[in-house]
DNA sequence: CCAAAAGTGTTCTATGTACACCCATGC
DNA sequence: GCATGGGTGTACATAGAACACTTTTGG
């Protein structure tokens, strides 16, 4: 906090990492730790031990979710003075999806993270609320023009339960025809990955109340 | 080099500096200092003093070459074992573009740095190569879909002039007309910017020697 | 007067967008 | 049997790609 000039700045992995839980996006966050933080939460962080970043991010992100083997890129490395109002820092942050099936086995037992679902965020430390937004800006722009979607999703889906999590990323109905039409000949699926029935209308995934809307 | 693995990694910044001279690519390096690279070249590298990177990093390219308000971004953050063989090293990595005529004030005077075009690069240290490809390879993609372009020419040029830049970093010939519609109706100049003679063949800007192709 | 570069529109093709009906299942 | 959701094809608009000639100047 009260570091000399001198020393170097203080360096640390941050993670951003996203989920579908009832029919939400959410985000994964910690307690802060820093008393003059206190009743505020944060990305989780990861400890620099040598410099393998992104096996860092990695393990971290199994720790806190059970999940091993999951979507990864970095984000951006923040830094700047203003960031924290005491402390010299310096965060590379990493992004991160983990399909919506695989949480029910580790997820809230031993940590105190929480999900916490974009709309109902609570008050985050410095400037993670920016980082989130960016976090968001970056998945949204990646969706145009690769295949994200799918590491949000259980091994097998419908192009109808893809659709539905772009339109939740997005945040904007799309189009059935054209959907299906852009996915396939955009050689991402090669052919209808899974039929969860016959022609008509499948049984729902999840028996959700009536009033959701989906 | 040999320090034990508890200590943190080396933090360092480095600088991927594009410029366009006699109708080339060239990318500003610096001769290795580490006794163990002797005759290779790296990119240049900035102190970390506080946690102002991009701070850091435009300080040192004006020191480098003279010019203080240069086109800024960060590129990545280079961390894993196996960049460097002994030496646990995290590198975060801006990219910068420096228009055409602005260089010729204060260069390679007191510096050992020197430009390279792409074509003619010396051996480089470590990832080096690897990071400045990366950096050439977010040149060509921005090209595509911002104004970049302009980065690298004075403060007054024509379409054509633009062009060859494109050109030249694509590596491949573009339409004159459509070039210029899609410059013109994407909004990024408003207008003609400068008209440096009548409707016919301007005079050549260089006066190059006549096996240079154009 | 000839070579070299600048300027200017139109056609075609591909891509993206809007839109309506039938079928199977769950209740 | 009816409401809900899954599946399917076509017409239109927009954006991108291909293409040729005229004008001016430098040598």
């Amino acid at each position: 906090m009260s570091e000399p000039a001198v020393s170097a700045p203080h360096l640390e992995i941050r993670v951003v990492v996203f989920t579908l839980q009832e029919s939400r996006l959410k985000v994964l966050l910690i307690p802060a730790s820093d008393s003059q933080f206190s009743g505020k939460w944060m990305l989780p962080d990861a400890p620099i031990l040598d410099c393998a970043l992104e096996k860092a991010a990695a393990r971290r992100i199994e720790q806190l979710t059970g999940v091993g083997e999951v979507y990864l890129e970095q984000l951006y490395t923040y830094g700047d003075p203003g960031r924290h109002p005491a402390c010299r820092l310096i965060s590379i942050v990493y992004f991160a999806l983990i399909p919506a099936d695989s949480l029910q086995t580790a997820s809230d037992s031993k940590s105190t993270s929480r999900w916490y679902a974009l709309e109902e965020l609570p008050v985050l430390v410095m400037d993670h609320n920016e980082i989130l937004t960016y976090a968001l800006r970056r998945l949204r722009y990646k969706l145009e023009y690769t295949a994200v979607g799918f590491e949000l999703l259980p091994e097998f889906f419908t192009l109808s339960e893809l659709q539905h999590t772009y339109e939740l990323i997005l945040g904007e109905k799309l189009d059935k025809r054209n959907f299906r039409r852009r996915i396939l000949q955009a050689g991402i699926i090669e052919a209808p990955p899974h039929r969860r029935s016959g022609e008509g209308r499948p049984a729902p995934a999840l028996p959700l109340p009536p009033g959701c809307r989906g």
